[in-house]
DNA sequence: ATGATAATATCGCCTGACAATATCGGAATA
DNA sequence: TATTCCGATATTGTCAGGCGATATTATCAT
């Protein structure tokens, strides 16, 4: 697997474009990054969901499925910053790395 | 400028990029990555290269240039290997996040 | 109430980030 | 050849983050 020093950024996009879409808890970002390739540890997961959240990209809020609580994450406005300039980097990396070939 | 959490990969991905395409030494790394708006300090920028170099996806030479010593760094086969890894997940988050509008 | 289940939270060790500081080596001067 | 300068690279010390393992929590079924 791709090693995780490069990318870990690409979780974090990934987490918070989901977050943009719709409410999306904790299993569900795992799953959703599983997916993508991406297997994250609990412990390396919901840490940074909580550091998301404590520099106000994301906000929470709890809800029981099935019987289980999760925590919902939604991008804040400043998350949709963030997200907007991290999108003209992927661009940038995407111009330069991928324009031949990839 | 973008919360580092989210570029340390990006940065990582130019590195092995640019050392791809010609040897490059960590000054000249250094430029390039500010040209892109990654303002890093060499207590971050030499220990990363150290880090890739010892992992094997960049090989190290030493060239005087100017009168001063410059260590030239070049991408190995592994090293493309992980590039051509990275630019893959890199489609993945363009096709997720930048589909739409960006 | 109790146990089972699954989602989230935390612990502890280790690695990495980073600003500040040190080192190193060639070139120029004398 | 000793000295000094200069800029590139290296390292140090502190703090933040990664991550596997473990604990906690809340709900439902019995």
């Amino acid at each position: 697997m791709l090693d995780r020093e490069f990318f870990l950024g690409f979780v974090r996009i990934h987490i918070l474009y989901h977050a943009s879409k719709e409410p999306i808890s904790g299993v569900e970002i795992a799953k959703e990054l599983r997916r993508h390739g991406y297997y994250l540890s609990p412990g390396t997961l919901y840490p940074a969901l909580h550091r998301l959240e404590k520099k106000g990209y994301l906000e929470r809020s709890s809800r029981v499925v099935a019987g289980k609580v999760r925590k919902y994450y939604v991008i804040t406005q400043q998350g949709l910053e963030v997200l907007k300039d991290a999108s003209k980097k992927i661009r940038e990396l995407v111009d330069e790395v991928l324009e031949e070939g990839g």
